[in-house]
DNA sequence: GTAGGGTTACGT
DNA sequence: ACGTAACCCTAC
């Protein structure tokens, strides 16, 4: 029944960030009314048009690595050479990145030691907010900030986590609410008396008597529950202190980065003033 | 009409 | 398991 979703073309793409140039990011109505655009974006609404921009802005703003700075990249159509200067002041995503990324760095893309599955951290976070009820995703989403460092559109992850999370019948929703299915949490709080775990996913177990698993938890419960959360902090803990460094260490790799980068645009202003033609490849290799 | 949270489909 | 693009829902 559904429609198979409708992928963005690379025409609709550069109309809706003409568009954007020509009216301004919010204007999606107009810019979707535009005669200039509208035979591209016909198939589009104005909320389309803002969904996609919004897309485009995530996936330009380099997350988990380095630059928050959006670099609009600057593109001529090549039919009208009309580079305004507006270019560079416009939160225009784009694809950025291009060349040049020198890794000089001694440092892993994956931390093995620092990875959390956020699975894991949902997890985590409802075990211990423990609400009778289930909490709800600002509530989670809160806990895991202030626990672990996320990325920027973590939250919008979570949902989808969640979602899958209740597939495999590891949580369940109540209204609003997550929390643990009655079946999963035992799981987590049992200790390992029982070797064989079993691992079947498709846990029948009904979640008709899971009220005040938690409020009518035992000593013994009490106690495994505690070490987990130990356990748990001292991880959180490092894992922090790790963040916060490879955070420092990131700083100083920008603010690196952005004083060459001064150096080379101060460099090519000169030349460029002195009539010299250069192009961006021979910049981007100091070979001029 | 727009912004932003939430959901679903899909690719890796 | 995970991230993302496209789509949906709702408050303002």
């Amino acid at each position: 029944m559904g429609a198979p979703k409708q992928k963005w073309t690379s025409e609709e793409e550069e109309a809706l960030r003409r568009g954007v140039l020509k009216h301004g990011a919010g204007k999606w109505r107009t810019i979707q009314k535009d005669p200039e655009f509208s035979p591209v974006l016909s198939s589009r609404s104005n909320i389309d048009l803002k969904d996609k921009w919004r897309n485009l802005s995530f996936s330009a703003s380099g997350l988990g690595s380095r630059d928050k700075i959006r670099v609009p990249r600057i593109k001529v159509p090549s039919s009208s050479p009309s580079p305004s200067p507006q270019l560079l002041l416009l939160p225009a995503p784009d694809n950025v990145v291009e060349a040049s990324a020198p890794e000089d760095i001694a440092k892993s893309p994956e931390d093995d030691k620092t990875h959390i599955p956020k699975f894991a951290m949902i997890l985590e976070a409802l075990a211990e907010l423990k609400e009778p009820n289930g909490s709800d995703v600002t509530t989670i989403y809160n806990f895991i900030e202030q626990r672990h460092e996320v990325q920027p559109n973590f939250r919008r992850l979570l949902c989808a986590k969640l979602r899958r999370l209740i597939g495999a019948k590891k949580v369940e929703k109540i209204e609003k609410s997550y929390k643990l299915t009655d079946a999963y949490a035992k799981k987590m709080l049992a200790p390992m008396k029982d070797p064989s775990q079993k691992k079947d996913p498709a846990k029948p177990s009904k979640a008709s008597k899971n009220l005040g698993l938690f409020a009518a938890a035992s000593p013994a419960l009490d106690a495994a529950q505690a070490a987990a959360m130990k356990v748990a902090d001292a991880e959180a803990k490092a894992h922090i202190a790790n963040e916060h460094m490879m955070e420092a260490e990131r700083i100083f790799k920008m603010a690196e980065e952005t004083e060459s980068l001064l150096t080379l645009a101060t460099e090519l202003y000169d030349r460029c003033s002195r009539g010299e033609v250069l192009t961006v490849l021979q910049a981007a290799h100091r070979e001029f």
